[in-house]
DNA sequence: ATCGTCAGGCTAACGTTGTTAGCCTGACGA
DNA sequence: TCGTCAGGCTAACAACGTTAGCCTGACGAT
């Protein structure tokens, strides 16, 4: 079995191909479809062949994770980017930008945004860089203060888990709420 | 079979033993130890007598996450009580007592609050007003200002999921990153 | 040309999970 | 005294992740 621990930028084939399709299952049918045998009848094998490919399903998992976050860190890069290019960049509008962003990647994929944040990360299974390469964003926004970039992300992560578990009352005003947020911490660090 | 729909409030003898016990387990080893079957020997029955007492896995787990609430409403009550008798109740620190508490309880019981918040919740099957309650002392520390008290909500939740689940850097400061979400929510609302 | 290795498929099977069907027993009201 | 029924039980099922062990076809070396 080749080895994807740790490096995790060079992946099988067939590796690749699984990733694909267990994130395609999620975000189409979330978790209950996501089971090895699923999984390998999609790719029009059996369930233990899985095997030869990845130690585990959990490795399997991280396997979707990390192009997980590569997508999401794209989607904060790209949000950034336009600002920057459309406007004077000053610090605030730049916030809203990425936090749009942000929000726009989790309600578009809650399946896949739950496996990346819902439970302990394995660093030690992603490629290295790549959980600093999704911060970077935020933590620019943040004018480079960690403690408020962490505030910040904080927020942000938890507006969206409630909004994706429908934990909000149902008539909320999400856009209010989010506005109510960002204009917070968008005034100068005290 | 009692049911235990909607009202919540008045539970079987077994039912709050079972609720008991699952919070117990919960507690000490973690969703893994959440079986029908452990739960069900801890009682020493077996477990498909458990069908006689909660219909499903999900209700029985909707009895610990209520019985979860109410511990936390209580323990944010008493933060906020506890403060007004302190001192002069200006809004700041009331928020800072209230987020203290909040914290204190998801990393005293961290598998408790997953339970409680990493999914849908099924208002349907808990306690009407119990939601309410617990949200209430937020509210209020919000100056009642519903989009206010969302973001803090959310910031919050943001923060003590993050760091259950050990997604911050290992050497993270949190005090600091709670003290610039505080300061940045307590300044009056623009 | 032949042989050994081995990647990558397969079947059979195991243990664990939630859950159902159906039986039995003891208490209790009519 | 008898019927009901709450609340236990055993046996069993399907689905899950996973392991063991087999087979086949390609391919590099002798």
């Amino acid at each position: 079995m080749p080895d994807t621990a740790q490096t995790g930028g060079n992946l099988t084939y067939r590796q690749t191909q699984i990733a694909t399709v267990a994130r395609a299952l999620l975000d189409a049918e979330g978790p209950p479809a996501l089971t090895m045998r699923r999984i390998a009848g999609e790719l029009g094998i059996k369930a233990p062949s899985l095997y030869k490919h990845v130690p585990d399903k959990t490795a399997l998992e991280v396997l979707v994770v990390a192009a997980g976050f590569a997508e999401l860190a794209d989607a904060l890069e790209a949000a950034a980017a336009d600002w920057a290019d459309a406007a004077g960049a000053d610090g605030t509008g730049r916030l809203v930008a990425i936090a749009g962003a942000y929000r726009a990647f989790a309600v578009a994929h809650p399946h896949l945004y739950r496996l990346m944040n819902y439970q302990p990360l394995r660093r030690d299974l992603l490629p290295t860089g790549l959980e600093a390469r999704a911060a970077q964003p935020v933590a620019e926004a943040a004018g480079n203060d960690a403690a408020r970039a962490r505030a910040m992300w904080a927020f942000a992560h938890g507006m969206v888990s409630l909004e994706i578990d429908g934990r909000f009352p149902p008539g909320a005003d999400l856009d209010e709420a989010w506005r109510a947020g960002l204009t917070a911490f968008a005034a100068p660090a005290s």
